[in-house]
RNA sequence: GCGGGUGUGGUGGAAUGGUAGACACACCAGACUUAAAAUCUGUUGGGCGAAUGCCCGUGGGGGUUCGAGUCCCCCCACCCGCACCA
């Protein structure tokens, strides 16, 4: 008997279709277009279990698209720019573009034996100067059609290192290589409009009805639409210019309760006195240090400077404020201050008592409730409210009333006027680092900030840069800044920062369209490709990358880069979850910090290292992570058991959108289950091929089921509900009794179901029986609606809810005849012991309950 | 701090408001074998019972419903994101 070698089959099969060349794509106006993308990897140098499961599931919908009569397009590239390249170079020499494309081409090698339906042909790295020059010439029409501006923003600057930190080379507030403490310093930087397209941005969510809800949600609540009052308080015996201070409250209602007005420490106000105040200096300069991170900020003490200076209440002059400096009040948002109502308000409660100001209640939970405030009431949106003095003689229902009601009543008393604003801050694009797309502007001493012309890009990294101190090598190049003006032709200097790596993969999607054109894309491949119709990735991404992407869609069909219906890139989106595995640490380890070993150093079962011998202990199950080495290679399972074995494991265990746990045992099961399929078509293939069989008609209908059954589970990301299915229709497969041709079109239908998921094995299969050409190819199996009835149900009877015993009964047979038997049957016979039902309820097909 | 999510047997998980635990792992028993491995078959949520059966059970507490793992409210635990990580 041959045995299952997937080395063999998979290395062939894989040729097979290269040869054939069935996944290169070409635009194909009498076909459908479906087009299936994976979020494409950092080429960190080595693929990882994550990769497996996100490239597993694409290709089950590519393969399943392709064999239901879709031109389908399925490529894949490389998110190559960005610091891990650097900090390589830092830390073990070499050159980051010497790194990523060694990378690259590790992981394309790693990648192939997974034989993925990818269409190599249009694969690109974002470092290709190809691509990052188009990327450039995106730039320079979008900086033309408004769409770009320069103005400042704070960075995490080290004092020691002299350079800026991203959020996660700041760690406890100090740099990751010097230890320093980390200020925040003021750049001025380039800024994608985006918050400019809040509003449409927020409101075409709703249209997204094929990505997740909690994505949408997330994204709205990113976004952060809020209706509001802008008013303005004045000021007594304020420095010049600052007659006014503006505020932007969303809560209105409550203005009869403040207590003291709050800017930030970056507020022009704040700035401006702090000129003539040693001490409010130095705790401007405090609240300067720390991290920019929103985390850091909001759980950060919350701390307050008095400036001295008063304001007056816009609804009695009499009534003066005092203003204050606090750390919590971000300058980006709204005006960059606040006034505080302490009675409403945790945060300004929190702060009023610190500070001893006083509390003024405005609205009361409850009609008898203790006018003495304890606490911060806020309420509720739907809460009814019960008001307690302010605007006089206004008495408003709920909470949401309260609000509108106030802007409408401020308005008329012409103090301020109802605003809507968003959180959403512009999009800095600007890195002060070498391993990104340069910034294509000149900065020339007569005409200023001046673009780059189109014919002189790609603006190319150089390649001759040192890393041995920190800061971005561009700055310190001799020749690579000296340019010409574009515009006078004078000596001038180029922009030495590059772009967000965000910017990179927020148009690679339309670039996989045209991906060799000399134009960023090709107005009829966008038109025929875009959009995504499926796109898969982790929900890490839920937020800034997905955001991003949505805005450049905007701005590239603003520049007829993209067609008007791509405004949406991504019709689809699919969030998967990750893969975990346990940790091992030695007897008394710690889970968070080891010291960890890697699932090959440890006997599981005997709870020991193998080659020691030491006791061990088992952590929970989390991210596969190179620190806490609960990684399995990709590699070795493929090595071991073959890429179909990986593939069919990643999809069976958990629902996709979840976590799967990668466990050696279900690995091995996967790896079983596979050999069972291969022994079932070998026992066939042997079969008498006119011996007679019995049970042709429930081998078939079961055939039949399956099919519906995994078509219906492929279509709606329900893989491990599809794989259970198969598991069973496997099992009911080896058991059959039935004749030679039904059973051959059973294994091949089997072989077919499972094409998408393991098709190397499905291929064999295929050929084995001898299908007729490739099974990747062959159109997919329908199944015969007649075969999926039953002609008799069995219901479940309840008594009250609770389930007391069964009926089989002819599935068409009407309710009243149901019910009838229903009665009749012992269950309930002895349920209503001679009395009468209260009520009998029939579901066809489902159940009865009767109530008693 | 803010935002989002998850919670079901020993384990991963299944279940359009309609028989909770499909399918798989693990365990146990059996077949085959001199033996082991491999393979195949069967059992397995907890409790009571000789038994047709009965009671309990989807993180905890309430509610809506003929019927709740599923919908609503409160609470607990854990996980993820927070704008210069990709």
């Amino acid at each position: 008997m041959a045995t299952y070698t997937p080395a063999e089959i998979e290395a062939r099969w894989q040729t097979a279709w290269d040869k054939a060349g069935i996944f290169t794509a070409k635009r194909d106006e009498t076909k459908p277009k479906y087009y299936v993308l994976e979020m494409f990897p950092y080429p960190s140098g080595r693929i990882h279990m994550g990769h497996v499961r996100n490239y597993t599931m694409g290709d089950v919908i590519a393969r399943y698209k392709m064999s239901t009569g879709h031109n389908v397009l399925h490529p894949m590239g490389w998110d190559a720019f960005g610091m891990p390249a650097e900090n390589a170079a830092m830390a073990i020499g070499g050159h980051p573009k010497d790194w990523t494309y060694g990378n690259i081409k590790d992981m394309r090698g790693q990648m192939k034996p997974l034989g993925l339906s990818i269409d190599w042909s249009r694969e690109f790295a974002t470092c290709d100067p190809e691509y990052y020059g188009q990327q450039q010439a995106l730039f320079l029409d979008f900086l033309e059609a408004g769409l770009i501006h320069r103005k400042n923003a704070q960075v995490n600057w080290d004092p020691v290192d002299m350079t800026v930190l991203a959020n996660e080379q700041v760690i406890d507030g100090k740099g990751w290589r010097s230890g320093a403490e980390v200020e925040k310093r003021d750049l001025t930087q380039w800024f994608f409009k985006i918050s400019d397209y809040a509003g449409e941005l927020n409101e075409a969510l709703q249209g997204l009805e094929n990505w997740p809800a909690k994505v949408r949600l997330m994204q709205e609540n990113w976004i952060g639409e809020s209706r509001g009052l802008q008013f303005a308080f004045s000021t007594i015996d304020a420095p010049d210019g600052f007659d006014r201070v503006e505020v932007y409250t969303t809560r209105p209602d409550t203005l009869m309760g403040a207590s003291f007005v709050g800017i930030s420490p970056d507020h022009p106000l704040a700035k401006q006195l702090e000129k003539d105040n040693a001490d409010l200096a130095a705790f401007n300069a405090e609240c300067r240090k720390g991290g920019t991170t929103a985390a850091e900020i909001e759980t950060a003490e919350k701390m307050g400077f008095d400036t001295g200076l008063r304001v007056r209440h816009p609804f009695d002059t009499d009534w003066e404020l005092p203003v204050y400096v606090a750390n919590f009040i971000l300058m980006d948002y709204g005006t960059g201050a606040i006034f505080g109502c302490p009675a409403h308000d945790e945060r300004d409660f929190e702060f009023a008592t610190k500070y001893a100001l006083p509390i003024i209640s405005t609205y009361l939970p409850s009609e008898d409730a203790d006018p003495k405030v304890t606490e911060a009431y806020v309420p509720a949106k739907t809460d009814k409210v019960f008001y307690n003095g302010g605007f006089a003689g206004e008495a408003w229902q709920t909470g949401n009333d309260a609000i509108a009601a106030a802007i409408d009543f401020c308005e008329g008393k012409g103090v301020g006027q109802g605003v809507t604003k968003y959180r959403l801050r512009d999009w800095g694009l600007s890195r002060q680092r070498y391993w990104g797309a340069p910034i294509p502007v000149v900065h020339c001493d007569t005409c200023g900030v001046v673009p780059e012309k189109k014919e002189n890009l790609p603006v190319e990294l150089p390649y001759d840069v040192e890393f041995d101190t920190p800061g971005n090598p561009l700055d310190r190049h001799p020749t690579w800044r000296d340019t010409p003006c574009p515009s006078c032709g004078k000596p001038a200097k180029r922009e030495t920062d590059t772009m967000d790596t965000f910017v990179d993969s927020s148009w690679y999607f339309a670039r996989f369209t045209s991906p060799r054109a000399d134009t960023p894309t090709v107005a009829e491949d966008a038109a025929y490709w875009m959009n995504v119709d499926q796109y898969i990735g982790g929900i890490e991404h839920a937020i800034l990358h997905l955001l991003y992407s949505r805005f450049f869609a905007r701005a590239m069909q603003i520049t007829g880069h993209l067609p008007e219906s791509a405004i949406e890139p991504f019709d689809a989106l699919f969030t998967q979850g990750m893969v975990t595995h346990e940790c091992y640490t030695p007897e008394g380890g710690d889970e968070k910090r080891g010291p960890f070993f890697f699932p090959e150093e440890v006997d599981r079962d005997a709870r020991v290292k193998k080659d020691t011998g030491e006791k061990i202990e088992i952590f929970s199950s989390v991210k596969m992570s190179k620190s806490k080495k609960n990684v399995v290679d990709p590699l070795g399972i493929i090595a071991n058991y073959g890429a179909d074995t990986a593939r069919w494991f990643v999809l069976s265990d958990s629902p996709p959108e979840r976590d799967v746990e990668w466990t050696a045992s279900g690995a091995e099961a996967a790896y079983k289950h596979l050999n069972r399929v291969w022994n079932i078509c070998d026992r066939i293939g042997a079969m008498d091929k006119d011996a007679a069989g019995k049970d042709d008609d429930a081998l078939l209908k079961i055939m039949h089921k399956t099919i519906h059954d995994v078509t219906m589970g492929v279509e709606s990301f329900g893989f491990n509900a599809a794989i259970a299915k198969l598991y069973a229709f496997t099992a009911a497969l080896q058991k059959s009794k039935a004749s030679h041709a039904a059973q051959r079109e059973a294994v091949m239908t089997l072989a077919q179901l499972m094409a998408p998921m393991t098709p190397h094995l499905a291929e064999d299969i295929w050929a084995h029986q001898g299908g007729e050409g490739l099974v990747t190819t062959a159109p997919w199996p329908k199944a015969d609606d007649k075969m999926l009835v039953d002609d008799t149900v069995t219901l479940p009877i309840q008594v009250n809810g609770k389930r007391r015993g069964e009926i089989e009964v002819p599935a068409d047979m009407p309710k009243d005849e149901v019910e009838k038997i229903a009665l009749a049957s012992q269950a309930v016979q002895k349920a209503l012991d001679g009395g009468q039902p209260k009520k009998v309820i029939v579901v066809p097909g489902r159940i009865v309950n009767v109530v008693v």
